[in-house]
DNA sequence: TATTGTTATACTCTATAACTATA
DNA sequence: TATAGTTATAGAGTATAACAATA
């Protein structure tokens, strides 16, 4: 198994060496790579990933207060109200107070973020496309297959 | 294909979704989940993940300067400095100026770099079981296949 | 002029503590 | 007292500009 040193030195591609059998050297790549092309794309509609993530959760489940919803998203409802109020400030979301209970602030769509939502669908299509390509046939159910059970919490962690 | 509303109430699970069905979303929540336990594990040897793949590097790689190794690992020279003078001033590695080139400060893991990196290639393939556990028979080779693919750089993108 | 390392700075994402108003 | 939203703040990671020394 004695190898030679691998210098592949001419193109864009860097020999890392061991590197790239770190998973979570690769997640960190990859996922830049994706998150780069998110934000040119969805920068088009102004959105963000992560308020894309929003909308696209408040269509399935709305109703949902914004704890809710950020725990959903993996987002600490501190660092949601950010994101939130730039969906509310546009017209995009509504944050309601119920009659009961008036703390939490129920989430809805609007018209126009139902609209927004639709462009941003299309952008998000595009974007699958463009990784698709990438991945090969059967890649991208692969990958998410492998993803959810890395992001799983760990069961009977005795670490 | 009218389906009901899921309410994953019970579990830890919860159910985002089509956010399931992002590639950027699962790749945040993955690299998250792989990140904090190489947090807690590198950090038991006061290694951060990045400052650990710079070791790694080295060990494979020696003699090249700061901004060849910042680039192979993705880390721009200015946010270099910080990591490499970490590793510096623990006599980790060696940092030296040629006589020809007094420019560029050439690195090499000292004795006790290597001696610590023995230590936490330890710590990485215990990670590496844990995950393991996860992804299955195969999947952590999958896993990095695909992560590879998506952040390779595009080929002709006319975006 | 270009390159290497460096500093300073800013922006995003994330994490924690503390406050408010409600319950 | 507990919860929901909010604010402030701090820490990573990342990005750009500018500078000094060197080539």
């Amino acid at each position: 198994m004695t190898m030679p040193p691998t210098f592949k030195a001419p193109s864009d591609a860097i020999d890392v060496g061991p590197l790239a059998q770190r998973i979570g050297y690769m997640l960190r790549r990859a996922h830049k790579a994706v998150l780069d092309h998110g934000n040119v794309a969805f920068g088009r509609i102004n959105l963000r990933p992560p308020q894309y993530g929003i909308l696209l959760f408040l269509a399935r489940s709305p109703g949902r207060n914004q704890a809710a919803v950020g725990a959903a998203l993996g987002i600490q409802r501190s660092n949601f109200v950010g994101l939130i109020k730039g969906l509310d400030k546009r017209k995009l979301v509504r944050r309601s107070r119920g009659p009961k209970d008036k703390r939490p602030r129920v989430l809805h769509l609007t018209n126009r973020g139902e609209a927004l939502l639709r462009e941003a669908k299309k952008i998000d299509a595009k974007l699958d496309r463009r990784f698709d390509k990438k991945l090969g046939r059967g890649g991208r159910e692969k990958l998410l297959e492998l993803l959810t059970k890395l992001a799983e919490p760990d069961k009977g962690s005795r670490h």
